[in-house]
DNA sequence: CGTCACTACTCAGCGTTACTATGTACTGGT
DNA sequence: ACCAGTACATAGTAACGCTGAGTAGTGACG
């Protein structure tokens, strides 16, 4: 969708990622597909693998290698309790972000 | 606000200050100003600076140099159709996110 | 049985953006 | 003479998403 799309997913797509894994544990490629069928149809593979990786470094989420009847064995992502804890800060920073920009859009400024 | 708003405000708060520009000339310092009354204290003036000197470049705004009586010339900056065009996409761009982002924070899925 | 499509993950290098830290310079008050 | 407030500038850094390529396993099709 263009570059300002992309420097506005700077932030925001672990927020979305974490949000997506909350009570619903994921594989990398799973999360690709729903991304695409969400509109996010610009979002490289190796970005969202990225992702993921730093995710899981960051101790955010639990990882479980299961195997897969088509292909490579998957890592399936699930949020643990400091993942949570960050998505909830995730929430109240958008929340702040997404009111002012509200104000902005409606007041004309 | 920390690490994630950081992240957050990448692409968003030059929209921001564009929105904030339209049909309402001003100047960096005033800028800055009125970020920190917003909320976003913790907005550094040379990010305000940089983003004013990288707008101005991509041909977003008009800059006219006007005296000031307190301190050095004032750069006032006014957004053009350029800008106007821009900041439209910018809606969309963010009305597209925040739209995804909402049915996330509600859905819970 | 060779190729192709789909599944699934990895990684090095790049561009953009906001932050840090510092510096310059002008005005007015004490 | 000093300091706070006004006003702008900039070199260097960190973080994130993108590009583009690669590796590997499965099943279908001719």
């Amino acid at each position: 969708m263009g570059k300002q799309m992309t420097e506005m997913l700077k932030g925001t797509l672990e927020g979305i990622v974490l949000a997506f894994l909350t009570g619903n544990p994921a594989y990398g490629y799973e999360i690709t597909t729903w991304l695409r069928s969400q509109g996010f149809t610009e979002i490289a593979e190796g970005t969202v693998y990225a992702l993921l990786v730093r995710i899981e470094k960051n101790g955010l989420v639990d990882v479980e290698k299961r195997p897969s009847e088509k292909g490579p064995p998957r890592k399936v992502y699930s949020l643990n309790t400091d993942g949570e804890k960050y998505l909830e800060e995730f929430w109240t920073t958008w929340g702040f972000l997404a009111e002012r920009l509200e104000n902005l859009r409606t007041e004309g400024k």
